[in-house]
RNA sequence: CGCGGGGUGGAGGAGUGGUACCUCACGAGGCUCAUAACCUUGAGACGCCGGUUCGAGUCCGGCCCCCGCAA
């Protein structure tokens, strides 16, 4: 797998949630490894709120790699970084903003994969807010990371067709892999200096926060179609849900699944609080 | 020990100590020009282990699994 071109390029990976894994794989696959991986402590989550790994960290563990999980990145953690030379840093979702003083680093600068028709998205939630905002298409931009978000040139950009009204985790698997074969086709360019970033054109950018678990609640007597983008854009998280009487007691119900039906929302799968996932027809049988 | 809900025929639900019930689906038969209709009829279940009891789906203890909150 590491052959004479790649193996002598000394790369640090940052990233931390499934989306940074998927780049990750392409990159293996491409015969790119890299030689640290910087990624968010482990941190509570669950039902038991157990400490739990970051899908990079036991990516990285499985591989043998050398992980970085610093809280801050604080001169402690720059110096352990600076201990070493690198050639360049790669980022995608890390989920920390990155100081010009990392960025300083590496030879060939700091490339970002960001899932959106940059400048279009900035921000933390690309994915599902293209899916929202009823886009036709989106796409995976590389750029080279600078002080400000999502602000760098861009080294590369490809599209993707999203009229079809793709779910958000599968629309972001398909991103990031995209992204990852990205990398592994330009980074030899990158390094011999052949691909000269383009400005991003600021006068056209747009921003998406982040997404908050309200977000996910929705009106079913509203407009079908916004109903069913959040549907499949909080696919997810946070899912979209509604609240229902059962019993006398309020419970939450996701949707788990639905369709759009001449103009109409048909809810096909859902997940009443303290039940398992059903059929709409059985849950509604049985209010 | 972060908080809480739940596991009953194939699906969804009733049932807080005394023969397990309902809706839907399924099999057989019938009726009908016809039906995702109707009538008759049939098969099929209490997550697992132990305890209490004359008797446990129901009470007690342990285990497994699912889900909401939280992160």
């Amino acid at each position: 797998m590491p052959n004479a071109n790649h193996s002598s390029l000394k790369m640090v990976f940052f990233g931390t949630p499934l989306l940074a894994v998927w780049v990750l794989e392409e990159l293996e696959k491409g015969g790119i490894l890299p030689s640290l991986v910087v990624t968010a402590p482990d941190k509570p989550a669950g039902r038991k709120l157990l400490f739990t790994p970051s899908p990079v960290k036991v990516w990285a563990q499985e591989r043998g790699i050398r992980i970085l999980e610093p809280e801050k990145l604080d001169d402690d953690f720059i110096s352990a970084l600076k201990t070493e030379t690198y050639d360049l840093f790669i980022v995608a979702a890390y989920g920390k903003l990155i100081p010009q003083e990392v960025l300083d680093i590496p030879k060939h600068g700091v490339l970002n994969v960001h899932p959106s028709l940059l400048p279009q998205f900035r921000g933390a939630s690309p994915i599902v807010t293209a899916i929202l905002s009823g886009e036709k298409e989106t796409g995976t931009s590389i750029m080279l990371l600078d002080r400000q978000m999502d602000h760098g040139p861009i080294v590369a950009q490809e599209h993707v067709d999203i009229s079809d009204v793709p779910k958000a985790s599968k629309l972001g698997e398909r991103l990031a892999r995209l992204g990852g074969v990205m990398l592994v086709n330009l980074i030899p360019k990158w390094v011999l200096g052949n691909l000269k970033p383009r400005e991003q054109d600021h006068t056209r950018a747009t921003y998406c926060g982040k997404i908050a678990k309200e977000d996910g609640l929705i009106n079913l007597s509203d407009d079908p179609e916004k109903n069913y983008r959040k549907i499949r854009a909080f696919d997810e998280w946070p899912r979209a849900y509604f609240f229902s009487e059962r019993k006398g007691k309020k419970i939450r119900v996701v949707i788990k699944d639905a369709r759009l039906e001449d103009g109409k929302l048909v809810i096909t799968k859902v997940l009443p609080e303290g039940k398992r996932e059903m059929d709409y027809i059985d849950f509604q049988r049985n209010l």
